[in-house]
DNA sequence: CCGCGTCGTGAGAGCGCTCTCACGTACTGT
DNA sequence: ACAGTACGTGAGAGCGCTCTCACGACGCGG
């Protein structure tokens, strides 16, 4: 019906009996403005709902207002997902004291690079935070060409873009796991791996095999999951039906974590008691399990902010260089 | 270093050797500019490395650019972040092939009205898409006071704003899952219901009242759990001992389902031999026991994408009205 | 050969806002 | 008393883009 249009910052003068620039002072809050011509400003405001154009502004103002998250399409079974919304809120927290607005980009791996590429290059945003770098290179060497101030969180697979990142130390993390396991008596020591072009999972597979190494010993019982539930299952399997001697089994999620205590407890070894199990991200799966899981922090959501950190000074025009971030054990009833 | 500023639609012009509004048309494949001058255009433009301004053309053109989906910030524990992701991605399919932007805005339900509220009346955005009503009523109310085009994916609970909402139908889901308990031979059947104050949680259990009155059996077997694993183990064991001879039950959610089958079988009861299950949300949780869940789909992705018609409809300036899409029952082992 | 329509193009007027600059007006200090 | 200094305010110039309008250069039919 009434396409009238949106009141402007010309209208609300008119009202109030000012100018322009005093109602957009009022309305930047600039304090120098008199207390009576604020009041009016502010009544015409709330009489006529005015509500400032975010396009003009932005156009004056050339600062920064907006940023990419990229976030991969997941595959549904992977399930990484309440990780991946801890990173969401991890973002929203540090950009909440920013006139940063979060613009979610959502992709299937793979299938949607052009298109993500094509946005990507439109040039939408200021910047990008590119969650989980499952991702093609497609989408990151387009990122580091195009010049968009870009930081990664968890280290990118493959060679390095150029682009800054922000991980969690995965290698620590599987040595504190695995530390846990030998320091508990455990000889015998297996580890249920996550997919092999995954950075996180190759980092604590290493540093399971850093720890095994430094304390003599044997550090070839690997099976790879692809993170799932299922997959965690089947490779728990096989790794007890080729080791049957295992007393410890670090496992590179918790989602594979609990389908392995499963898996274990229904071939008839108790855990910890028979075999001990240390998972790994301290995510909700690792309290559905009886005993809860023994396992490593992965806080998502500190990576997250120290991103939202590293791309603020980006946008300032500053270099980053890549952080990584310590982990720790959590403790659990399974080792 | 060098703070050289982005090229413009004029530097391009006077590179290309042709007028602003020349390159504007080539810029959007207006088909009335001749090969030659197209061609001089889009290799400025390359050379140039121009991006348009997203500003300065969203401050001509009036259309709505851009759509809030806010999302509450859920409890940690509740752990129904599959669900928001999957309604993320049905959001951003839904966007896909406008040049709307989904802009996401978290919020600590409660916590953070204030700041919402105030993001909301900024006009930062065009519209809004609020996930899961289990927000304050002070955002969904001052989202209708401002007049925001706003879309609510899930019923809200209590009054209505007078927002349209998608929702799927819980009733009927909670009595598909009461009828096939029935269907099956149970004659005392229980139920683990969700929150109280969540329309979906309410709507559910009347789902499986509906079912036991028009059945004829006793409907007084209720507990309440929280939706997180532990509340719906709790409320498993409560019900339990409230009701030794049940031998059938209805709870709201995969999660809560897959602790009570496990609580269950800790108890001594064979799933579905003495007890039946049925789950809610066909979610990866619903795969994580044995036998797999018998649950009722609850496809948050298709509701996001109705949201996402909705909105289109209501930033075209007409009305819409609420939608109530259909739900079925999914498949398992455990009734 | 003239008038008319068509096509490609350029000039220029905004879109709604911010911000600089200059201009009062009311204080201070001497 | 008067210069000096705030302080509050308004005028006006853009920000980079789109779009209307007018205009010259054609091609056509009469």
């Amino acid at each position: 019906m009434s396409t009238r249009r949106a009141p402007t910052l010309e209208d609300v003068a008119a009202r109030a009996g000012v100018s322009r620039a005093t109602v957009s002072r009022v309305v930047n809050a600039d304090p120098r403005v008199r207390a009576t011509a604020r009041e009016a400003v502010s009544r015409a405001v709330t009489e006529l709902g005015y509500r400032p154009n975010r396009a003009a502004r932005a156009l004056v103002k050339r600062a920064p207002d907006s940023v990419a998250v990229v976030v991969p399409e997941t595959d549904q079974r992977v399930f990484s997902d309440p990780v991946i919304m801890e990173m969401l809120r991890g973002i929203s927290e540090g950009l909440e004291e920013t006139p940063l607005q979060m613009v979610l980009v959502l992709g299937r791996a793979g299938r949607d690079t052009d298109r993500l590429e094509r946005w990507l290059r439109g040039g939408h945003t200021d910047g990008a935070i590119v969650l989980s770098a499952h991702l093609d290179d497609g989408v990151t060497s387009a990122l580091s060409e195009i010049g968009l101030p870009t930081v990664m969180i968890g280290r990118p697979p493959g060679p390095e873009q150029g682009l800054p990142f922000v991980d969690l130390d995965n290698v620590d993390g599987g040595r504190q796991a695995t530390d846990r396991l030998v320091a508990r008596g455990c000889r015998r020591i297996g580890t249920v791996a996550g997919p092999v072009d995954m950075a996180a999972s190759r980092d604590r597979l290493a540093g399971w095999r850093e720890s095994l190494d430094a304390a003599g010993l044997a550090d070839d019982a690997v099976e790879h999951g692809d993170f799932s539930s299922e997959g965690g299952r089947l490779a728990m399997r096989r790794l007890l039906a080729a080791h049957r001697d295992l007393d410890g089994v670090f496992v590179a999620s918790d989602l594979m974590a609990a389908a392995a205590v499963s898996e274990l407890q229904a071939a008839g070894r108790a855990v910890p008691g028979d075999v001990a199990v240390v998972g790994y991200d301290d995510s909700p799966a690792a309290q559905l399990t009886v005993p809860r899981l023994t396992t490593v922090a992965n806080p998502g959501d500190r990576m997250a902010r120290e991103a939202t950190v590293m791309l603020r000074e980006l946008l300032a025009g500053r270099p980053v260089s890549s952080r990584v971030l310590p982990t720790h054990l959590v403790e659990g009833g399974t080792a």
